[in-house]
Parts: C-alpha cells; sequence; structure tokens
DNA sequence: GCAAGAAGTGAATCAGGATTCATACTTTCA
DNA sequence: TGAAAGTATGAATCCTGATTCACTTCTTGC
C-alpha cells in the first residue's frame, strides 16, 4: 500500500497545483503566454516537465486556467465596481474606470488578456470573458434602463460595443511595440486621455453627458 | 546565358505570384490563416512547396501579404464611403453599415482579419490595419468637428473605440463556434441589430442622434 | 525492513509544418 | 547542338515545444 488519498495529500497536491498556476501566471506576467513553456514552467517549479502531467492534462488545459484566474480576478473586480452604490451612470463611468487602470496596472498581462494571440484553448475562454465583462455592462444598462437614466434597446450589444471600444483603445498603447516607444510620462497621458474618452463616449452614447 | 529579365518573363513571374496570392486568400477566406499551410497552398497552386519561396521568402511574408491585400480592400471600400458626399454624420452612418455588411456577406474572412489568432508577422499588419480604419473615422471625425455637426476632444481616441465596438460585436456573431449554431435567418436579424446598435451608439456618442 | 503502489524524473520521442537543397528540367545563345 | 545559367521539384531536414514512459525515489502498512 501506498500513498493513500489521506487529507494532507490532497492538501498538498492542491498546493503543489496553485504553486504550478500561480508561476504560470506569473510567467504570463512577465512575457505573456509566449512566455509560457512547459520546460520553462518545470524548471521555475523546480520540478520535471512530466510532474505537469499529473496536474493537467496539457499545456491548453493549463494555460486556460492561467487565463481564467487572471480574468476571473477583473470580472471579481469589476462586478465589486457595479455592485456599488449609485446610479446606473456613475457605476459605468468608474467601472471603465477602474477597468482602464487596471489594465494600465499591468500592461503586459492586460494585453496577454486582451490580444496576444494564443491557442485555440485559451482563445475560447477569451470569448467567454468577454462575454462575461458584456454580461455585466449589460446588466447595469438594463438597470439604468429600469430607473429611467436613459433608454437602450438591445443592451446587450451596446455592452459588447462598450467591451470592444475599452480593448481597443488600450491595445494600442499596450501592445508591447507601442509600450518600447512612449516614455512612462506619455502613457500615464494617454491614460487620462483614454479614460475621459472612453466615459465621454459611453455616457454620450446613454444620453446621459450631463449627469457624469 | 539563360533566362534574362524579359519583360514577359517578368510579366510572367508577377502573373504567378499574384495568382499564388490569389490561392492564397481563397484558402483563407474558406478556413481562416489557420487552413493556409506552403504543402496544401503549393498543391492549390500545382506547384512545389520551394516554388513559393521563389516568390516569397517565408511564410510570414506571405501571409501577411494576402492580409494586406484583403484588409487594403476593406479600407479602400471604406474609403470610398467616407468621401462621399454628405454630412460627416451621414457619411459615417454608411461607413459602419458597410462596414457591417462586408463583414457580414464574407464572415470567416472578416474573422480571419478581425480576430483569428495569427503569427506575429500577420498581427503586425492586423495592427497597422487598425490603425488605418481608425484614421479613417478619426478624419470623418474631424471634418464633423470642423464643420461644427458635433464636437470630439480626441478624435483619434474616438476614432479606435468605433473600430473597437465594430469589431467586438461583430466578432461573436462571426466566430466559426456561433455560426455553427445560428441559423441563416437568426444571423441576418443579428446584423440589423448590430448595424442599429452600432449607428445609435455612434451618433448619439456625437451628440448628433437626430441629424441621422 | 520490505513489498506494493504512488509520485517524480527528464531524456527521448513525437508532431506538424516550414524550410532547404541536390537534382532535374528549361531557356538562351554562340 | 551544347554549355551556361535560371527555374522547378519534393523528399529530406530542421525547428520548436509538447508529450511520453521506463526508471528512480518516495510513502505506507505490515
Amino acid at each position: 500500500m501506498a500513498y493513500r488519498q489521506t487529507p494532507e495529500r490532497l492538501a498538498r497536491d492542491q498546493a503543489q497545483r496553485l504553486h504550478i498556476l500561480q508561476l504560470a501566471h506569473a510567467q504570463v506576467v512577465e512575457g505573456g503566454f509566449a512566455q509560457l513553456t512547459m520546460q520553462r514552467l518545470a524548471k521555475a517549479a523546480d520540478i520535471a516537465t512530466g510532474t505537469l502531467y499529473r496536474h493537467f492534462s496539457g499545456k491548453g488545459e493549463l494555460a486556460a486556467e492561467v487565463f481564467c484566474m487572471a480574468s476571473q480576478r477583473e470580472v471579481d473586480a469589476l462586478k465589486e465596481v457595479f455592485a456599488a452604490q449609485g446610479s446606473a451612470v456613475q457605476r459605468l463611468r468608474q467601472g471603465v474606470e477602474r477597468f482602464a487602470a487596471r489594465a494600465w496596472d499591468s500592461r503586459q498581462l492586460a494585453w496577454a488578456l486582451i490580444a496576444e494571440p494564443v491557442d485555440p484553448q485559451v482563445e475560447e475562454q477569451r470569448l467567454r470573458y468577454r462575454e462575461a465583462y458584456a454580461e455585466l455592462f449589460a446588466q447595469v444598462l438594463r438597470e439604468g434602463c429600469a430607473a429611467g437614466e436613459f433608454s437602450v434597446q438591445y443592451p446587450h450589444l451596446v455592452a459588447a460595443c462598450f467591451v470592444g471600444a475599452i480593448s481597443e483603445v488600450l491595445v494600442g498603447p499596450l501592445s508591447p511595440q507601442a509600450r518600447a516607444q512612449r516614455s512612462e510620462h506619455e502613457v500615464d497621458d494617454d491614460l487620462k486621455r483614454v479614460r475621459a474618452t472612453l466615459v465621454e463616449l459611453f455616457l454620450g452614447a446613454l444620453g446621459a453627458r450631463e449627469h457624469a
């Protein structure tokens, strides 16, 4: 007999799995998904490549999980903002600002989540999460409609537009190439303008410019 | 001596190169860039793989060129719409509608151009072209400002938002997965709603709802 | 202490395309 | 016609990582 499923063992397993995920996450934060290879990860975790496969069926699963962890954090942050007190318009504005600020804070990660070319299993999660962001926005839009703050015919589509607009306007400046060219200072200015533009655009679109 | 650079020879060369590009384009139209492999392309063109390398330094260059050809066509179409007579608001509306309609017409291609994971050389062109679309929108925005139709502080950023919104709202329904699930009829309805949403959103954002 | 079964190892293998290159074919022109 | 030089061929090779698996090292219960 050997190695039974004692709670401690299970816990240790979980812990190692988590540790691997954290290291993988760190790789992505540092250099995007391109940086995430099984050998490198194994080395970072100080285990053999084969051991990775005791925790994950393959690279796709692992990468997808890393993606989900990171994205879920963003979704939760946004959810929190949207759950706060205040009019839909106010919350929308704060949501956008928070989103942009977070992306700016960890550009490489934001870029990896939003725009880096990734393999299909990860891309699938990306679609899911974009959907999730959109759903959050859509919910606030519906609340705003219900409260008579503004009127939107297809909240879900408008929400998708918002998500797209945010992504696009961030991706340019976030992309590794762009970052290589601009100074920190310029980049901060960019953030301010981007936030202002997004807020103005969204509230304007809702015919709620003045509430802001 | 042999095979001098007679005009006919050059022309034949050009013709073959073009033919290859057209076939490559066809591959992409059919199955995205994933479908574009050197062996498959060579077979389609009925030449040896090695011969491809007489025309292109490598796959990246070839794929990038295909991407550019296809994108340039879209840019030109949009440019044409924007160059037409009419107020900025009218042209903007028509630009959006045209863009969406074209994407809908060739979904697989649109998806490949907008959202398919592609290799870095192609991704680079994608950024350039997104920039190009944005620049077209920005120009119209500036004209509208100049004409006093509306006022926008950072036309370029707003333009980027437009491009992002259009892409995002199209990508969902355009993605191969989504397409597998919905009927033609549903998809047509989607297009109508998407166009309506985009137009309303953009004109609303510009405070130009009523001009429409 | 030891046998049985888990877990860990990492060099070897595999996969799937891109790329090369020795060889064969064409064209040109003296 | 044949030597020279460009062009085409496509099987073989290379590349880059993911994945495997025979073997070693643990852990446990007796």
